[in-house]
DNA sequence: TTCCTTTTTGCAATGAGTTGCAAATACTTG
DNA sequence: CAAGTATTTGCAACTCATTGCAAAAAGGAA
């Protein structure tokens, strides 16, 4: 587990000034659950500093993903963050119905990355990548909209 | 090449009206360049319908793009469009630095579609994806921003 | 054609996210 | 620890995109 002083030292290392509200908001995202709205991170760091600016959590979020400390997860339309752990990189796959998303190893997109680079001279940005789709659970749900034929058992009730 | 009268078919059998501004939005992208942005799109057919209204052309590219029409592209952090054409479907690869989009065959997609199907049971959407990265001509920029060692030539006027 | 229903439009308001700018503050150097 | 400067903050204004709603118009039926 990364420690607290080693976030830190990524900061100082990089020349970021440490305000308050930095450090609020690190630990908002160190301590919180995977992958938080940006409302929610704002409405915890407010909590602990009343003077939080929303500007600031955005500002400070994207300096954060640009020195690598957080992750950033579009979710539905909306942005998310999580920290990052080194040790347990992952891509995400989002559905596009619960909105629920799941890891994925960034072993599976190494053929792909190659091929990009091999054939195309094309530099893929791989370092976290979200694809949208539909999860198992909400197949049912898909099959309906799609209208594969399946609704003629699912939403006909009067069937003997 | 897919004529015009077609694609106003496609969108009477859906049950779609025809009205001005979708007849005059459909041949502005039609006749237009790969694409094109919103802004242009709607400079376009405000001069061909001078009422037209920003707030409809995003509702019919949105029409369009959910029925098949039109396929969407982010390029930077705007929503970009172009007519469909399914002879020729592909994904596109955009450069972070130039905005440059190239085009990518589905084929290069279908492993990884059938990974995800398999292993996780999730339906990825890969009926058009876009992938930021760096194209090959930008990659000297992007040895400089992350400091590959190259900026001690590129930078260095001195050298004798 | 006329009437009727439903969809679509235009407009204004809203929402997420970004940005310009002056005031405030973190860090550096003496 | 005081002074200087470069970064950062807070605020308000702004951008792209979406949405609620009343008025307008498209398409089907009489």
């Amino acid at each position: 587990m990364t420690s607290y002083e080693q976030l830190l030292q990524v900061l100082r290392d990089e020349g970021h000034r440490l305000t308050p509200q930095r450090l609020i908001v690190l630990r908002v995202v160190a301590e919180g659950r995977q992958h938080m709205g940006v409302d929610e991170v704002f409405r915890e760091a407010q909590s602990a500093y009343p003077f939080m600016d929303l500007a600031t959590v955005y500002r400070t979020l994207r300096l954060f993903k640009q020195v690598g400390l957080v992750t950033e997860v579009a979710i539905g339309d909306r942005l998310h963050y999580e920290l990052t752990h080194p040790e347990d990189r992952h891509h995400h796959m989002v559905c596009r119905f619960c909105h629920g998303a799941f890891n994925l190893s960034p072993h599976y997109l190494e053929e792909f990355n190659r091929t990009l680079v091999n054939e195309f001279g094309f530099v893929p940005d791989l370092d976290h990548f979200t694809i949208t789709g539909v999860c198992v659970n909400c197949r049912p749900e898909a099959a309906v909209e799609i209208g594969t034929g399946a609704e003629e058992f699912t939403l006909n009730e009067d069937v003997p």
